[in-house]
Formats: C-alpha cells, sequence, structure tokens
DNA sequence: GTCTATATAGGGATAGAC
DNA sequence: GTCTATCCCTATATAGAC
C-alpha cells in the first residue's frame, strides 16, 4: 500500500502548478475554476476538497509569486557589491527572471493594485526591503562627484521599471512596432547588456 | 419641450464617464454593470438600453483611453524638435497626462495582455506609430559619435516605462518604501526633472 | 480520495408596465 | 425613456454516493 501522504502532496502540487499558470495568465477575476481544474487534469471538486476556496487557492499561488519576484532585487541590493556590480547584476538576473516567469510582474503588479488590502499585510510582513547599503552607496558616489544628483529610490524605480515593463507591454510592442515572438525574444536579450550601458553611463557624471 | 436628444446625449455622457471610472478601478472582469449604475445614479437597465452590452460599452471605454494614451507620445515623437527637446517634452507631458488619468496605463496594459485580440485590430489601425524620425535622429547621433551606441526602441522603451511604470506599481512603493498619497506627489514631482536629466545623460558619450 | 449531481448566488440581459 | 421584476446562464461551492 503506496503512503497516502505521499499521493496527497502529488495532487496539491499538481492543482497549485495549474492554479499558478490559469491565475497568472487571467488574474483573480479571469480565472475559472473549471479552467484549473481541466489544466492539472483533476476533477472540479477536489479543487474545494484540498484548497476550500478559490480565495484561499489564490492566497498561496499570490503569496509564491510575489516571494519569488521580490528577493531577486533584494538580495543583491543588500549585498556587500559595488554600485556599477549590482546594476548589472541585477538588470540580467531580473530580466533573467522573468524569461522563466513571464507572467509573474503583470499578475502581481495587477492584483495589487485591485485589491491592495487584501495582500498588503502579507507582503509587508514578509517582504522587507532593506535598501540602505545601496541607498547610502548612490548617496556617497554623488557627494564625491562621481555620480549625477539622483534621488536612489528614482534609480531603484527606473531599474526595476526597465525590466518589467517590456514585458508587461509585450502585446503593446506586438501591436505598435510589429514584434512578433522571435523579435522580441532578440529585444530582451539585446535589452540586458544595453540597458546596464545605458543605466550606469546616466549615473556617471561626464 | 426640452429638445430629446440633448437629454440623450447627457445620459449616454454620464453613463460613459461612470463606466470609465470603474472600468479603469477593476478592469473588465472586475467591473459590475450595477457598480457603473450606481456610479451614474441610474438604472441598471438603462446601461443596456444605451449601451447593448457590457462589452460594447467597454469598447467605448477602451477606445477612448487608448486614444488618449498614446497620441501623447506619437505627437512629440513625430515633430521637428531636436532630440533633447522631444525626451523632455516626452518626460514632462506623459507624466503630467497620467497624473491626471492615473488608471489609464495599468488598464490599457492589463486588458491588452488579457485579450490581446479584441483590441489589437482597433489599436493596429487607429494608433499609427511612426517613429522613423526619432529614430533616425538617435541613429545620426550615435553615428556621429555624440551618443553612446543604443537601439532606439531600446531608448523609446525606457522612457514610457520611467513614466508609466511608477503608477502601475504605485500600491508596491506604498507597501515596500512606506510612500503615502503626499510622499508619491511628491516622488512623482520630483521624477519629472531628475529622469529627464538621468535619461539625457545616460544617451550622451562621456 | 474521487466522482456526479445539485444547491446557491451573482450578474448580464430582457420583458413589459408605465 | 425609465422603472421593476425576472429570466437565464455561469461559476463557486457542497452534498452524498462510491
Amino acid at each position: 500500500m503506496i503512503n497516502n501522504s505521499v499521493l496527497e502532496t502529488e495532487a496539491e502540487n499538481k492543482i497549485k502548478e495549474a492554479a499558478r499558470k490559469i491565475f497568472h495568465r487571467r488574474g483573480f477575476d479571469g480565472a475559472r475554476m473549471q479552467e484549473i481544474a481541466d489544466e492539472a487534469q483533476i476533477n472540479k471538486a477536489m479543487l474545494h476538497y484540498y484548497f476550500r476556496s478559490k480565495d484561499k487557492l489564490f492566497e498561496a499561488v499570490f503569496k509564491e509569486a510575489a516571494m519569488k519576484l521580490f528577493p531577486v532585487v533584494i538580495l543583491i541590493i543588500e549585498s556587500d557589491l559595488d554600485v556599477d556590480e549590482k546594476i548589472k547584476k541585477l538588470i540580467h538576473n531580473y530580466i533573467d527572471f522573468i524569461i522563466d516567469n513571464p507572467y509573474v510582474p503583470g499578475f502581481v503588479l495587477h492584483e495589487l493594485t485591485q485589491n491592495p488590502e487584501r495582500m498588503k499585510h502579507f507582503v509587508a510582513s514578509n517582504v522587507l526591503m532593506r535598501p540602505q547599503k545601496f541607498f547610502s552607496q548612490i548617496q556617497e558616489g554623488i557627494d564625491s562627484g562621481k555620480y549625477i544628483p539622483i534621488a536612489p529610490l528614482q534609480l531603484m524605480v527606473t531599474i526595476v521599471a526597465s525590466c518589467i515593463f517590456p514585458f508587461v507591454a509585450k502585446p503593446m510592442l506586438h501591436t505598435l512596432f510589429g514584434l512578433d515572438q522571435d523579435d522580441f525574444g532578440e529585444f530582451i536579450e539585446q535589452r540586458k547588456e544595453q540597458m546596464t550601458q545605458f543605466i550606469l553611463n546616466g549615473l556617471y557624471k561626464k
């Protein structure tokens, strides 16, 4: 007789994996429990057996997405690297992460916008952003005349925006500039190095 | 006797204005016809009287949003200004526009992502982006050694991202950095000038 | 644990009186 | 044109047999 706990875990994972796909693709309102069940090749009733409700299932998925999205930035930001290396690593690693998880940024941003209260307490208590070191490094560079004067948070937001935005705006790039799937892949690949150079060049004083 | 056509127009406008608010705030799936009716202080049945269906009403709202969002960029891009002036104008005007229409970018991006086909043909036929002149200007600057080598589209996307992203990520800035409403307003105001300087500095070679 | 059948609610849409 | 009542479908959720 096979241990039931193993099967249980497998079923749960299969459901969560399916839910992840559908929620990421359609958002909370757009997702259907039936579609998740189909994706998991499982009966719809089983969703409610393992996870009581759509809300609970969503919460599990959202948490994982948020926990994946933020730490990429945080770990690098808090490291001992110098500014140039941090920016280079940040852009490369972040874009690579989104290539593997293309729906995560749009999903997190949208759900956070739609229902800020639902997950705010969770994000706040689990994701502690401590950018002090990075911000200090920037400020020192400004004070020493190496960097142009810029609020560290402005720089930070610009870096993250540069990585995330192209993925959120992918349909726009397709419609307005005719970038197909392959073009987009090339565009993103090119972006890693060009953005690193552009942002570092923007930071350093002439 | 009052002319009926006037009242008709007033009712239609009241509905569209209410629909705009709700759709922008909740997206297509999240919006409720009842909520739109309440917002318009009108009976729910009247929505269907004036606009046949939720889809039709949404389409009207989406068109207006998209038609407002893109031309801001396009007009400046296609103008005869030089690169520095274009970038400065682009950032200032675009951010000012979003201050007045804070939900538009997230709305357009999300709906375009959720259902790319629904509006693609419309956007494609109504919004013609002709960035050739701007792109040529950039390329000339690169060839003459004035600018660093960067694909014009990469620059373009970065500029738009810098303007739009902070608004989409507003809840994140609130949660992670504790920016309240006033802080956010200051942040955006500061951003107009600092991003202009940062991006121009990034473009010019040392 | 897994399925079928069904309860229940919500929301888009319409019928019909006025 | 405007309202009430209601149709009807869809989607979440549960009951209950196996």
